[in-house]
DNA sequence: TAGAAACTTCTACACTGTAGAACTCGGAGT
DNA sequence: ACTCCGAGTTCTACAGTGTAGAAGTTTCTA
C-alpha cells in the first residue's frame, strides 16, 4: 500500500560515495570517502554488507577488477550506481526536502532549550 | 570510537515532525504530519515505537495531557523536542549535506543510464 | 451498560547498522 | 620454492531501527 521501502541513512551515504566515483568505486574508497565527507569513522564491514544489500536490491552493479592488475592484492570489486538507484536517491532527498521545509535547527535549539 | 550513533531516516522525520508541532505533537499528528509531507502512509504503530526510543535515548521529552480533558477518549502524550534533539537533527543535517555537496540528481540519472 | 471515538501500548519479526576476525590473492625478498 | 606483506574482500554475529496489526484504555453518548 505504502511507497517503495525507503532507503536507510547509512545506505544513502553509501550509494552517494558510489555515485561520486563514477564507476570506479570500489569498498575502500567508499569508506574513505564517507569518512572524509561526514567526520565520522566507519568499519569496512559496514560498508560492504551495504553494499551487498543496495546490490541484492538492484540499485548498485559491480564487476571485478581487470584479471591482470598492475598492483598487488586482491583485486577490487568495482560498484556502479543503477538507474532505480539513482531514483532512489532523488525519492529519499524530496521526502526530506518535505519535512524539512521552513525549518531552521538554530530555532530548534532556542526552541529546546527555552520552555518554548 | 567514532561520533555519536547516527539518526534513522524515519527517527529524524518522526523528529522533525514533533519540533514543528512546538510542543503540541502527539502520536497521530506525527503520523499526519509525515504523511502529508512526505507522501507515504505508515502506521501508527511504527509513529510510537520510534517515539518511544527518541525518549528513551533523551532526544524527546513527553508529558500526559491535561487530567481533565473536554474531549473524550484516552489521554493524549504529548511530545517536545529536547536540546540534544535538536543537535541530533543538526548533525544529521550537515552530515548529508556533505555527502550530497556537487550531486546533482538528474546527473546521477544520465550517468546510470549511459554506459557511463 | 453498551458502543463508539480517540488514543496509546504490546507483540513479533524483517531489515539495517556495526564491529572485528578471517580469508584471498599476488608481488617481493631470500 | 617458501614465507611475509600489503591491499582488498568476505564471514559471522549481534544490536538497533522499521513495520504491521491486534489489543487495551479512557471518556462521552445514548
Amino acid at each position: 500500500m505504502g511507497s517503495e521501502s525507503l532507503l536507510g541513512a547509512f545506505e544513502e551515504m553509501v550509494l552517494l560515495a558510489v555515485a561520486r566515483g563514477g564507476g570506479d568505486a570500489y569498498g575502500m574508497t567508499v569508506r574513505r570517502e564517507i569518512e572524509e565527507r561526514t567526520g565520522r569513522d566507519i568499519t569496512i564491514g559496514a560498508v560492504y554488507a551495504t553494499l551487498e544489500r543496495l546490490e541484492k536490491k538492484g540499485l548498485l552493479g559491480s564487476t571485478l577488477g581487470s584479471g591482470s592488475p598492475e598492483r598487488r592484492g586482491r583485486a577490487r570489486r568495482y560498484f556502479q550506481l543503477q538507474p532505480s538507484g539513482a531514483e532512489a536517491l532523488g525519492r529519499a532527498r524530496e521526502m526530506r526536502a518535505g519535512m524539512w521545509e521552513g525549518v531552521a535547527v538554530e530555532d530548534l535549539i532556542a526552541e529546546a532549550e527555552g520552555g518554548r
